[in-house]
DNA sequence: CCTATCTCAGACAGACTGAAATAT
DNA sequence: CATATTTCAGTCTGTCTGAGATAG
């Protein structure tokens, strides 16, 4: 099997959807069951990707008024998906950020830990080590690559 | 750097993790952007994974009455992002699949290839090689155990 | 007085249903 | 006549806004 660069490219495109697709599929029924709105999903992934945050920031980020934040906020909270705590710098402020079944959620829906996880403990030493290498080699390169963001 | 096998299933979770939140945040901006509701959403995710559908099963996956089926695929259509076409063994019925461009919103969503793609291409070989390695050692345990889909 | 949040109408859009209409 | 889909009220829930109330 001799393989020029440009077929392994997309060998692993190829193959990196397919488990994609594969993992997905299971995470399918999250998708028919979750009782959130698109307001209330983009407030949880919000939350999900830039941690605790003002109220007034989320509202911002959304693109909302002050009142509609609060409120999406509030949803959220009484879905037990976020909570409420004091800023401790300014008591005006309150601060939101996800319980850990928000993250659940969030992970549930987007990410593929938990299924990942069963598969990991299925492979033969070798290949954990090869998929290591070849993730650890991937985030090294985010990182010092923040133009990845401007690709879309 | 010595680690058990325990430790570096944990590694590799987390470096998958890791990845995912980086492609994720690179797409953040998509989830913001779309004019799609859960209910329109979740038809999107059901044509994208389980190819062209009769409209009558579409409702039926969706859990919802015909009429709202019919609604929600009318949506989809109307934005663009699928089309109907007749169903050549009965006339009675219509098939909807997603055009191109709603398979490119699917991607944009929930996978990542494009940005993988750059990311690839900067990865040296013995890089690929391994990442390649560990993809398909994943993606072999996933065509033997249909169970994944049993772990949610 | 200023700032951050919450509360309170009220307008509006979309989901959903069941029944009637239409097409095959 | 049976089946698949569409059309047609009508109800309900959620988003969103702006004004006013409350807390720091």
């Amino acid at each position: 099997m001799v393989q020029t660069r440009e077929e392994l490219e997309q060998e692993v495109v190829a193959q990196y959807r397919t488990l994609g697709r594969a993992l997905k599929a299971a995470s399918g029924t999250v998708w028919m069951e979750i009782d959130l709105t698109i307001a209330q999903l983009r407030t949880l992934l919000i939350l999900a990707e830039e941690g605790p945050l003002i109220i007034g920031h989320i509202a911002q980020r959304l693109g909302v008024g002050l009142s509609t934040g609060g409120h999406l906020v509030d949803r959220l909270v009484q879905a037990g998906l976020a909570e409420r705590t004091e800023d401790a710098e300014d008591r005006r402020r309150t601060l939101a950020q996800l319980t850990p079944k928000g993250e659940d959620l969030y992970a549930r829906l987007l990410n593929h830990p938990l299924q990942l996880q069963r598969l990991i403990q299925k492979l033969d030493e070798d290949d954990l080590a090869a998929l290591l290498q070849g993730l650890q080699a991937l985030n090294r390169l985010v990182e010092r690559e923040p133009g990845v963001d401007g690709l879309i």
